[in-house]
DNA sequence: TTGAAAGCGCTAACAC
DNA sequence: GTGTTAGCGCTTTCAA
């Protein structure tokens, strides 16, 4: 065999002695193509091994075929679970996609929003943590865009996203509903842009008010970022507190799974002492000992939704107005909160 | 402004009143630029808010600028934590990373390897769970490929990893400094393309054997895959035997994790009554309670590898003899075989 | 039903 | 130092 991969339709129209634009019919099964005339030019698409260049093709018909999903950091479980299933959405409408890792930074998501993937990507996913709805607003390229996360007003964005405040209304109730009554929070963000913190904070709150509870604003972490050290930080905080809760409300899986850490270690008894919750149901929380409660957004039907909107923009173009999608979450009881039964 | 993105350099030539190689020189740094042309081109760069169209430069100059990173799951921690290096030493090469998530499926296997990407990318990093040496033989797609793991006798493929059978020893020789007798492993594979597993196996009979220790095959697992959930099943199995292990050493920490979850669901004290170490070093390894022994690959490194491997193979061809790189890795003790210190 | 030719945006070779 | 032109591989008119 030849090199691999390297012929073009003429070489194939050479060899099978035909024009290229009937190699490129067969190549796109155009329809009315002599079933022998297919099959003599698909004889020598099989001898050069033929593959169609995708630049060529794009910069002839405009589409790449290519995706880009933006997120903070891929090795974060919630964003890399994601990631998985963004890929296989994709992957059924013909779509690959290219990955780029923010970190979070405001300059990386500034890059992303400016459209440094012009030209190269048909369009993308994202996920911002730096940015809010002013950056956004003044973006001037033209690329498609899905954001994942809150509305933001003003620009024709498309989004998808869960009801943040109902999901963290329902996390700390179910912590109410045990009794508890000093419910700590974990997450909250000072960043402008931290839009989901200060919803979860609003559940939180929410819930509290509820339940005809005071809130108390020492019971309320602050933290850098939302990984499992930065619960676990934040917790100790907590127990060195006068009065250390009795639950604690996490703004996500991560922040739990650290804090679950500190109380283990301080030989707080989890949940009887202290019970435990979280956000995003990260396939770690059901390992963990004792497994850990938390809130399930429906991680594939976000993904199939991002790109099915990014789909349909990309089909109409920027006239339709933007189209946001709230996806279902669930409540997840285990033995953080009590719950028995294996899930 | 305009519809932003779409300026070609004609574009910018016919607004700046020069000719498009010129324009092209700026973009391209081009030195024997006058400073007077390059500032005026500039100035029609910008307010066309040019940017170079990917997909023409790549079919004229045959690089694309994008890798792909074929890997089984993108949500299992090691290739999530992997994947995340690799689009950073990409970047640092000016290379995008695009995903190909095979599941460890050899009909997915079989389209990396025979190139289904090829002409759209500049190379692939490939970790194959389902293909071995005859299927990455006879491939006939000329695009550079390294494989990460084990070496590929035969085709000119370049690879990264690390010495499993010493890293697997030192693993368990850990596990018999504690003065462990009954040492299980968790992760034995029937698949024939299993060389990972294989090469683990190897290191844990050496440790045994270099201890003067016979070696018991009921107390060899053999999973499945590699999940939290294959570790949890096998660890059941091995605490229903009449003479349970006192040790477990895991081919991987998400077996492991999996394994300490029916532990310490059972009652048994880990490691008072059975240590356990795992092998990846992910994160989750070091929140969990207690924190789990392991070897810790160089994952940074071996990212930088892999793209620096793909670039050289990129300027020299396919003429120069494939090279194979390994990497180092470090023991890294912690609460599962009674190590104090946090770490 | 099949062929010829133009052109997508860019860079490299060559001219001025 | 700057301009002209050919051509990368493909699809899309338009002709035959």
């Amino acid at each position: 065999m030849r090199t691999a991969g390297r012929a073009s339709l003429s070489d194939v129209a050479a060899l099978a002695g035909v024009s290229v634009k009937t190699v490129s019919n067969v190549v796109n099964h155009y329809e009315h193509v002599s079933s022998a005339m297919r099959e003599r030019v698909q004889r020598a698409l099989d001898e050069l091994d033929y593959r169609p260049n995708m630049s060529a093709r794009h910069l002839r018909g405009g589409r790449s075929g290519l995706i880009a999903l933006a997120v903070p950091e891929l090795d974060a479980p919630y964003f890399a679970e994601l990631c998985r299933h963004v890929v296989r959405a994709a992957e059924r409408r013909g779509w690959t996609v290219l990955i780029d890792q923010t970190d979070g930074m405001p300059e990386r998501e500034r890059l992303v929003i400016a459209g440094i993937r012009a030209h190269l990507i048909d369009g993308v996913i994202f996920s911002p943590l730096a940015s809010g709805a002013p950056e956004l607003a003044v973006r001037s390229d033209s690329t498609p865009m899905v954001l994942l996360g809150e509305r933001v007003s003003g620009g024709p964005i498309d989004h998808v996203g869960i009801d943040n405040v109902a999901a963290a209304r329902a996390a700390v109730d179910h912590l109410l509903s045990l009794g508890r009554v000093r419910v700590a929070a974990i997450g909250k963000q000072q960043r402008r842009t931290a839009v989901t913190a200060r919803l979860r904070a609003r559940g939180y709150m929410s819930a509290l008010r509820g339940r005809g509870l005071a809130s108390d604003a020492a019971l309320v972490m602050q933290v850098e970022s939302y990984h499992r050290s930065d619960g676990a930080t934040a917790m100790a905080a907590l127990l060195a507190l006068p009065k250390p809760p009795d639950a604690v409300f996490c703004f996500n899986d991560l922040l739990a799974l650290g804090a679950l850490r500190t109380l283990l270690q301080a030989g707080v008894r989890v949940p009887d002492d202290v019970a435990l919750i979280g956000f995003d149901d990260i396939e770690e929380s059901r390992y963990s000992t004792p497994t850990l409660s938390t809130v399930r957004p429906d991680k594939a039907s976000i993904a199939e939704t991002a790109v099915a909107l990014l789909a349909a923009r990309l089909d109409e173009g920027a006239d339709t107005p933007p189209r946001g999608v709230t996806e279902p979450f669930e409540l997840v009881p285990r033995e953080t909160t009590g719950q028995r039964a294996d899930q």
